[in-house]
RNA sequence: GCCCCCAUCGUCUAGCGGUCUAGGACACAUGGUUCUCAACCAUGAAACCCGGGUUCGACUCCCGGUAGGGGCACCA
């Protein structure tokens, strides 16, 4: 079988933030073009001056660069004005668009649908140039317009349903169908992978390279959307959608990529996890649902999480070393923060909950004396664990002190003794040492701090017991 | 209103006419492990939208309903 050259791209209009939408669309092209060893260009759709931002443009960027989306080619729309232009007289002079200055059709009460403008077959009258004009393409009358899409199949739509559209406000201002068509066409782009919601322009999009006479035409392949919890599609309403949202809440470009990648495509076994580079192998565009999926928060964390513990400790200092500087100030050294992340990672289901959970390693912590009651123990009991593990920790050699399986086994050993109930021993020493109902185990906390400051939190705590 | 798309556990999905007493994952429940939390292990509850066909046989094919989604701009 003979292929030509996969091109595909991505082309957002930034009006707004990269969405999750936007994303995973991205994703797909980005792994089509890998896997068919093709180019994945990235084109800016600014040809609506008003709600365009640079601001927008940069975070879809830096969006992009943060999953790992490279793309091989970046191309504007605003920089292509002369071509469509050129292309714009070119149907203007063959009587296939014309001028048109009817007033914008309200869409308020009740559609009146798409139209056929009288004005379609005085194609070559120029507008008197007080009056306001647009451009519209000359739709052909009652003919279906077919398509094969690459994950829904045969599609078809009469051309009655269409309309005259518009395709420039006039030569200098091209609108979207108009220019997405002959970029997709000079780019020489072989597939356009984009969003459901765009189905109804592709048949607008084939009568526009039927037009000019394109004999070979992109295949189609339109995604089913993210949903929100009630099934609408995916907004504000439904909590966050912007994705640098996503970064800095902790969640790891690894997680949404896999995550995104599952909302709609999985590999027909039992596998889950799959990298990047994993997924440029696998990915098989034609096997995406059809069905629009539903964004799951909890099982985007169960893959943070996962992702969490596969990242080595280096990974995760530099991953969290700046919110650690900025939560709690720069009076700690690398080893210190390393032991720190080492036992709250486990715990961790995003970066954030890293910074976040290991307060109490920071702070000394406050917290009322009942918490440090385990069980049926009164505080008499309580002193007498937290004696017995300031001896315990006093006795302990920096060699000692500085192993976490080999603290974990004395602490253990130790709190055998306490009539075979290890909790009178370690909630007290862990409350104590962390102020906290849920926490790392005491002798992870005693790994961190260290024995001087274990051994002055429970000081701390002996003093709260008397009062 | 018109047009298009779509339909398996709560969610993401496997299934491509008999192997389905419908499989996995997340979430949930119970038990185990355990100082708490997390993790981990075991177990459990949980689905083929409805109605017609086709067929010896339909979750799987066809038609029709219904539900849901998207689109219908001088936005993209």
């Amino acid at each position: 079988m003979r292929h030509s050259k996969v091109v595909v791209r991505f082309a957002p209009s930034p009006t707004g933030f990269l969405h999750l939408g936007g994303a995973r669309t991205a994703l797909f092209n980005y792994l089509f073009a890998k896997k068919n060893n093709g180019q994945f260009i990235l084109r800016i759709e600014d040809t609506d001056l008003v709600r365009s931002k640079k601001e927008f443009e940069q975070d879809i960027k830096d969006s992009l660069e943060w999953l790992g989306l490279k793309w091989d080619k970046i191309f504007y729309q605003s920089q292509r004005k002369e071509i469509y232009r050129k292309f714009l007289e070119q149907l203007l002079e063959e009587g296939k668009a014309f001028y048109c200055n009817h007033q914008k059709r309200a869409a308020d009460d009740g559609f009146s649908g798409p139209h056929f403008c009288s004005l379609r077959d005085k194609c070559g009258e120029k507008p008197r140039f007080n009056d306001r004009f647009i451009i519209r393409f000359k739709t052909p009358r009652g003919r279906d317009i077919v398509f094969n899409d690459i994950i829904r199949g045969r599609i078809t739509v009469n051309t009655e349903t269409l309309g005259d559209f518009a395709i420039a406000r006039s030569l200098k201002e091209p609108l979207y169908n108009f220019a997405a068509m002959i970029d997709d066409w000079q780019m020489k782009i072989s597939h356009i992978i984009r969003g459901e919601d765009h189905i109804s322009n592709t048949p607008k999009q084939i009568l526009l390279y039927e037009a000019f006479k394109v004999e070979k035409l992109p295949l189609y392949a339109h995604l089913p959307l993210i949903l929100g919890k009630d099934y609408s599609k995916m907004s504000k309403r439904h909590g966050d959608t912007a994705l640098h949202i996503y970064k800095q809440k902790g969640f790891l470009p690894e997680a949404i990529i896999n995550f995104l990648v599952f909302l709609g495509w999985n590999p027909k076994n039992d596998r889950e996890i799959f990298s990047l580079q994993e997924l440029e192998r696998e990915f098989i565009l034609k096997d995406v649902q059809k069905k629009g999926a539903i964004f799951n928060l909890d099982k985007l964390l169960w893959f943070n999480r996962n992702y969490i513990r596969k990242k080595n400790l280096e990974e995760l200092i530099d991953l969290t070393r700046e919110s650690f500087v900025k939560e709690y100030g720069s009076k700690f050294d690398l080893a210190f923060l390393a032991r720190v992340i080492e036992i709250e990672r486990e715990r961790a289901n995003t970066i954030v909950d890293i910074v976040k959970n290991s307060h109490y390693l920071f702070r000394v912590p406050h917290y009322s004396r009942d918490l440090l009651l385990w069980k049926e123990m009164d505080f008499n009991d309580v002193k007498r664990a937290l004696l017995y593990a300031k001896e315990l920790i006093n006795k302990l050699s920096n060699t000692e002190s500085d192993n976490r399986d080999k603290l974990k086994e004395v602490f253990l050993r130790e709190a055998g003794i306490f009539d075979g109930d290890r909790g009178r021993l370690l909630w007290p020493l862990r409350v104590a040492l962390s102020g906290l109902k849920t926490s790392a185990s005491p002798f992870e906390i005693v790994y961190v701090l260290g024995k001087d400051e274990s051994l002055s939190r429970i000081d701390k705590a002996l003093a709260i017991l008397i009062t």
